[in-house]
DNA sequence: TTGCAATTCAAACAGTTGTATGAAACTATC
DNA sequence: GATAGTTTCATACAACTGTTTGAATTGCAA
């Protein structure tokens, strides 16, 4: 094995141009200029523009998934074997959030970069995306030991709601900027996770007795 | 003018196109071969693909908000200039919903069509796209006037929130049933509507005294 | 029918993409 | 210091992109 930098040089600028510019707008041309590298040297050290994308997700997707079930573990543990479900929740969303709000500088570009890679859909990680369902099941399993009366159709759907609330709110997060003329502050980021979990917490717990949602006013 | 059958084909087969694979997968050469045109006519009629793409948007775009409206407007005069909460958030999520949801022969290509360019972000779209804030803020203030005592703050958080779970459940509703093993049926649309109205309702009226979210598991 | 505009078409264009090639430059081992 | 293996580099390649062109075709009015 050699100095290992062109490799890593390619790996970082790919993240970074990702994360900021998306996959379809990025040209292999693009990442080789960010890295000062050659052409030629992504084909050489990963064979293809996809599997440079590849090893890129699973990477992160490892990271990422480490750090979520870490804290879940640890809120776990904390309680003997079951956790609260705000502590559940916030293992869930805290890490993404955290890594893609808060003031510009210290935004975390892995983190940016999964928002992307969840949100468009190229072929090489559609194909890994499957696997992170097992990694979510971890959580529903979780959220069933803190909610034992709960229907699992409810934990679904409150784990779905979650997931749905922290990722809309980083990829719309310049729209609701603008449109609360700045009253809304993405900075705080520990404000938008509490808010977050907060929702998902009465998401969960509320009306116990009702197994479908009120509907008095799905007319129409 | 003429027949305008070319025109009408071409935006038929591109919004059909866009809506099952999104925008970077879809040639002009997909286009025309689905239209059963020649290559040359989308130039032709559109000018250039990105006013075809921009002329699909905006067409769909007022569509879909003028839907939203009329169901706005009609619950706020029924209650006399004042409507509930429920059926505001109802107006807001209910018709893109039931267009990308429910049985798979049945939703709405347009529909489908609207989540992709809200999703993606194509140039030609990214400017167009500002225009919904205003659309948006015509919601907010049926919101405020239905929650006096709410903060702005709390009313734009609460819109995000309902915007959130509709739109990545749809985005997500493959992974949905998946992880839930068919336990949340995406195909009862109704049902979903009331669970996002009713959670989100839930977020803007809940715990009236606390500005912030609690943040008792914010420690970190 | 004649004439004129609108529309269609096949073909080619210039630009960009990811990938492949083979020579050059390096690195370490003997 | 020659040799073998790895890595870099400039360059070329084939495929594909959106767009343009100019001739053919159509539709319709006079």
């Amino acid at each position: 094995m050699a100095s290992d930098h062109t490799r890593t040089a390619i790996l970082a600028a790919a993240e970074r141009l990702y994360a900021d510019r998306g996959f379809g707008d990025v040209t292999l041309r693009d990442i080789v200029a960010e890295a000062n590298v050659n052409l030629a040297a992504v084909n050489y050290h990963f064979g293809s523009k996809d599997e440079l994308i590849a090893e890129l997700f699973v990477t992160r997707s490892i990271a990422t998934n480490r750090e979520r079930l870490r804290e879940l573990k640890a809120a776990e543990e904390q309680g003997g074997g079951r956790a609260p479900i705000e502590m559940i929740l916030h293992a869930l969303v805290g890490p993404t959030l955290r890594g893609c709000l808060g003031p510009e500088n210290q935004r975390s570009t892995a983190a940016r970069f999964m928002i992307r890679a969840s949100i468009e859909s190229v072929p090489p990680i559609r194909r890994i995306k499957n696997r992170e369902i097992d990694h979510l099941r971890k959580f529903a399993g979780a959220m069933r030991r803190a909610l034992p009366d709960r229907s699992d159709v409810d934990i679904y759907w409150g784990l779905n709601f979650a997931l749905a609330m922290a990722h809309h709110t980083i990829r719309e997060s310049e729209r609701l900027t603008k449109l609360s003329e700045g009253k809304c502050d993405l900075d705080d980021v520990e404000d938008v996770v509490a808010r977050v979990v907060s929702v998902a917490t009465m998401a969960l717990t509320a009306g116990k007795a009702e197994t479908k949602a009120p509907s008095k006013v799905a007319a129409r």
